[in-house]
DNA sequence: AGCACGCCGACT
DNA sequence: GTCGGCGTGCTC
């Protein structure tokens, strides 16, 4: 006879806790999927085994009168020893429940995983495998890497490396040693560089059948056949974006993170995870002892600081191919233009500048990391400024693309919510109604009028919406028929063109004003991204970068390429300031229909978290307050931010924990009318 | 009386 | 979350 602790597969707060049955089957072990009696329903219900004791415990002995026997396994979608201990790991690290931890696993995956942004791979084929003379720097970097790989050294790394410096080489040539060593390996690429190189490069490597290529497009069909092959170990190759940090590869040797900085890797859906966090605690079980490997040009300034500590082996990879300069950079300082009575968003020196590169034949790319026309409107008489009514955020106004034609349309950029552009002031009907800050479309028109003989095209969300237009805009881009390409973020990451000469960052303000401890971390990394797309056909390009605060760091030294500039003067600011890598921040939103009962949730929250704390804490936890969008499609929202102090990770959890049991107990005899989340470290407080 | 519907409560 | 139990109240 065996006692097994089950996770039952339902998502309710209430039965978040492990169920003992008996069993005399002896397939029973940790991570089996089984069927058991609950309650007094007549089905039987799914669930997982956690632990498996031969003998009872004194627990399992107390309540052995009650104690119901397993009904029957099923061996097919069971789950390894390894993915149960690391869900449990996550269900403390993220206060999610057990089953959210270990739907993570599962082949069908979680409601997260079907939900997760879609982007289509480039056709999947017939790519010649090209050995690559290694660099010395590469030959150092391999040394070390395939050292501890061959050791079964459970080692981690973060290669430090610009674009071109040839990060690929490494992963692919630390791949093959892992499988050589008789274990699998799992290469984690943000959504958006399943189009880009990696995946072609490992397929041309390994051949198709070795690697399996997870990615949101699959049916459910396919996902279960890819998760079967990986589980029974006919694939040791997975490459995906964050949720194929779960992939079922046994005995994993390898976890590779390319661009580990990108915020696809922080989860938006419950588990809220860290997918290198999860990384590396699945690479640290007994069963895996793994390497890591961490790659980027801009490193997040945590991962910088682990890599100082020696957490993480830090390489350096400063050498391009073919010894390629990187781009001369050049500021422009708008308040000048202001000065100089320039009254529109292209400064001189940018509009010279491109002029003379079409002058040379080359094509100009133009970054703005905002989209529509106007970001607010407002009217002049009365101060009106148009709001969506369920989000409560200021609507942008789009020209383009208006269903009916008309005069533009107002959208909500979180919501999504349209609604005509007003002529007249909704408040007082005055017709001063005007329309303030610049976004992609302001930027094409301005363009277009600066720069009439020239082809111009925009990338944004808002005109790639159409099946194939991406694909159609970026053809003609490559083939030349564009002169001058304008995009957000779309156009900032990874992409090759050849003939860029110049890249024009519009606004690098728009990203250092976000109300956020990150953004100067994210507007280094946004302008080197979209610096990077310049020059790359081997001449040396420009980039110009237009802001209203040329002094500010982040400007200053992504314009001078320098990293380690920036990371000491990020790090003094974050140590000063006790944010991350010094602290966890935590933050609980309360979501109800009722402003008032989400405003009440977080006030007892606090009191709570207030009488729990240990002495001298106070200061860390900080007043409930109304979310930066107060308002979500008509749910009201507050929020609490606690900044945990390194080393009380686990006593701020525990607290933490203790509340949501006493809130649950409660909503036993009371329904709960609002809803508390917690997230461990977001990326972003909106 | 007979049944549809909604709420309650426990689950090893 | 889920199911069965049970009370309420409408309809034949």
């Amino acid at each position: 006879m065996k006692y097994v602790d089950v996770v039952i597969d339902n998502k309710s707060n209430n039965t978040d806790v492990l169920y003992t049955y008996k069993c005399e089957d002896d397939a029973v072990r940790v991570g089996s999927k089984v069927y058991v009696p609950f309650a007094r329903s007549t089905k039987l219900r799914e669930g997982y085994a956690v632990a498996v004791r031969e003998e009872p415990s004194e627990t399992d002995k107390a309540i052995l009168g009650k104690l119901r026997a397993v009904d029957h396994v099923d061996q097919e979608v069971s789950l390894t020893a390894e993915m149960i201990r690391s869900a449990m790991w996550m269900k403390g690290r993220y206060l999610c429940r057990y089953i959210d931890a270990i739907r993570c696993f599962t082949p069908a995956g979680n409601a997260a995983v079907r939900r997760e942004k879609q982007n289509s791979l480039a056709g999947e084929k017939g790519y010649a495998e090209h050995v690559e003379h290694l660099t010395p720097e590469q030959e150092t970097a391999l040394e070390q890497i395939g050292g501890a790989i061959a050791a079964g050294r459970p080692e981690r790394f973060l290669i430090h490396g610009v674009t071109g410096s040839g990060k690929t080489e490494i992963y692919i040539r630390a791949a093959k040693k892992t499988l050589d060593a008789g274990r699998g390996v799992i290469v984690l690429v943000p959504e958006i560089s399943l189009t880009g190189q990696i995946v072609e490069r490992f397929l041309a490597h390994f051949g198709e059948d070795s690697v399996a290529i997870l990615h949101s497009r699959l049916s459910a069909g396919e996902r279960y056949d890819q998760w079967k092959k990986i589980r029974d170990g006919e694939t040791r190759i997975v490459i995906g974006a964050r949720s194929a940090a779960f992939a079922p590869v046994d005995a994993l040797g390898l976890i590779v993170v390319d661009e580990e900085h990108e915020s696809t890797y922080k989860s938006d859906f419950t588990p809220k995870y860290d997918t290198v966090e999860v990384a590396v605690k699945r690479l640290q079980d007994r069963d895996s002892r793994g390497v890591l490997i961490l790659g980027s040009a801009t490193p997040s300034v945590v991962t910088y600081s682990r890599a100082k500590e020696g957490i993480y082996k830090l390489i350096e990879l400063t050498k391009r191919y073919n010894e390629v300069s990187l781009p001369k950079t050049e500021i422009v300082d708008m308040r000048e233009e202001m000065k100089a009575g320039n009254r529109t968003v292209i400064s001189r020196r940018l509009a010279s500048e491109m002029n003379r590169q079409f002058e040379e034949g080359r094509q100009v790319m133009l970054f703005l990391n905002r989209r529509g026309y106007s970001t607010f409107v407002s009217c002049r008489e009365c101060g009106y400024v148009a709001k969506c009514p369920t989000c409560g955020l200021s609507m942008t106004y789009h020209r383009n693309g208006s269903r009916d034609g008309g005069s533009g349309r107002l959208v909500c950029h979180y919501c999504g919510r349209e609604e005509p552009a007003p002529l007249q002031c909704p408040e007082c009907g005055s017709n001063y109604v005007r329309y303030f800050g610049s976004g992609t479309e302001k930027i094409e028109e301005t363009i277009r009028q600066l720069f009439p003989g020239r082809t111009v095209d925009r990338m944004d969300l808002d005109s790639v919406k159409k099946k194939g237009e991406l694909k159609k805009k970026l053809k003609a881009f490559e083939r030349g028929e564009t002169d001058i390409l304008i995009g957000t973020q779309l156009i900032a990451k990874g992409l090759d063109f050849k003939n860029v000469g110049l890249v024009g960052i519009v606004s690098a303000d728009v990203s250092l004003n976000i109300p956020d401890f990150r953004s100067p971390e994210r507007a280094f990394q946004l302008i080197t991204q979209a610096a990077g797309r310049a020059g790359r056909g081997g001449d040396r390009g420009r980039v110009i970068i237009q802001t209203y605060s040329p002094e500010h760091y982040a400007v200053a030294l992504a314009a001078e390429h320098d990293y380690k500039g920036f990371y000491e003067a990020e790090e003094k600011f974050r140590r000063f300031m006790m944010y991350p890598p010094y602290s966890d921040i935590f933050q609980i939103m309360f979501t109800s229909e009722s402003a008032e009962a989400a405003k009440e949730g977080a006030v007892k929250w606090h009191k709570r978290i207030g009488e729990l704390l240990p002495e001298g804490h106070e200061r860390n936890l900080f007043e409930p307050q109304e979310a930066y969008m107060s308002k979500i499609r008509d749910t009201y929202r507050y929020s609490l931010i606690i900044k945990c102090p390194k080393g009380s990770r686990r006593a701020y959890t525990e607290i933490l924990m203790k509340i949501r049991d006493e809130e649950t107990a409660q909503a036993r005899k009371k329904k709960q009318d609002y809803i508390a989340v917690v997230d461990v470290n977001p990326y972003s407080f909106t």
